[in-house]
DNA sequence: TACTATACGGAACGTGCGTTCCGTTTGTCA
DNA sequence: TGACAAACGGAACGCACGTTCCGTATAGTA
């Protein structure tokens, strides 16, 4: 591959990874090319059609969200752990609004190239429920899908009405209050 | 107005009704055209806008959201009033996909023309909560916008992710616990 | 029944966006 | 430095969708 290529590529990811972040999966491609500084035709030879480009950055986001379940997963106290995993989580999607799209339908039909990495996730999340549930500080009747859309959906609903970051905290702060047995202490 | 027209324009808003419900404001005209047995045209000559017609679907849903809000606010006890409304609430949102482009950012710039309705329900919902908030049946810290969001986030993401109707209901049960005071009965 | 205003249908237009194509530029290697 | 493959830029294409236009059909009326 030739240098300027190498440069151009780099720079490509660059410029979706921000824009996506902001802008969401709707943006048209010309932004990208715009922001990375290169025409049209360019970004297409490094990615051949928008999904692939698309599914490059969230790829990479879905792992590092994988990475954070399975530290939580390491950690000693399964409820905290779990607790603390889902404001990293809902700190992590409030940033990058393209995983919003990733996560839920995106009208895009690259829903089913990301659906391993999106089901490795939706385990990962199981497995710290399912360990904070058997230590008893977890209700049992719900499932992992059921919390990711809790936490996903009130991400969504807090950029949607223009909430802040606080407001946010708080809406998770009582998806975690409501998922707690109610024997468990609520601070 | 001539009679056939009177006629068309009940099934155009009748049609708008039923496809808006299950494919949300993305769906095309056309299918609203072919679906009430009319062409574009006389969709049009009713409705000058796409906007329009959308604007005269979701207003009488927010009015009904409003009637449902109004009743549980006259009902005795202030908690339950609060946790019943809200899976009603959901119930319709569920129902009605139009409603989440309504009160979310749904790309069409309608949201001006609906925000003095939304603003009335979101009036409306506070009342229900700080009722409950005043009775020591739910947490002071949070508003009604982010009760809202957390209620229309659990829908969307339960749609999005084809859980059913029993998943969705769990997820607001969720929310009701989780807004619940410490010392309230979590059943 | 004949006339006219009203309403209708659907082809056609404009725009936005994903994608393709091709003439031009540029890195690489002898 | 000269030559060629690789890469570039951006105009152009196709499609989907909101909206408009106009020739045709029809309800209402005398």
């Amino acid at each position: 591959m030739r240098a300027d290529a190498v440069v151009n590529r780099q720079r490509i990811l660059e410029a979706a990874e921000a824009v996506f972040s902001t802008q969401g999966v709707a943006v048209p491609i010309d932004a990208v090319a715009e922001r990375a500084g290169v025409g049209v035709g360019t970004v297409y030879r490094h990615f051949p059609t928008k999904e692939d480009l698309f599914e490059a950055i969230v790829m990479t986001r879905l792992e590092d969200l994988l990475e954070l379940a399975r530290g939580a997963a390491a950690t000693g106290d399964p409820g905290p752990a779990l607790f603390s995993f889902l404001q990293q989580f809902a700190s992590q999607a409030s940033a990058k609004h393209d995983l919003f799209d990733a996560m839920g339908a995106a009208g895009m039909d690259f829903k089913d190239r990301c659906a391993e990495s999106v089901g490795e996730l939706k385990r990962g999340v199981g497995l710290l429920l399912t360990r904070a549930q058997d230590a008893g500080e977890v209700r049992r009747d719900m499932s992992a899908d059921e919390l990711i859309g809790l936490v996903m959906g009130s991400c969504q609903a807090a950029a949607n009405a223009g909430l802040d970051e606080a407001a946010r905290r708080r809406m998770v702060s009582i998806v975690c209050d409501g998922i707690r047995t109610a024997g468990a202490a609520p601070d």
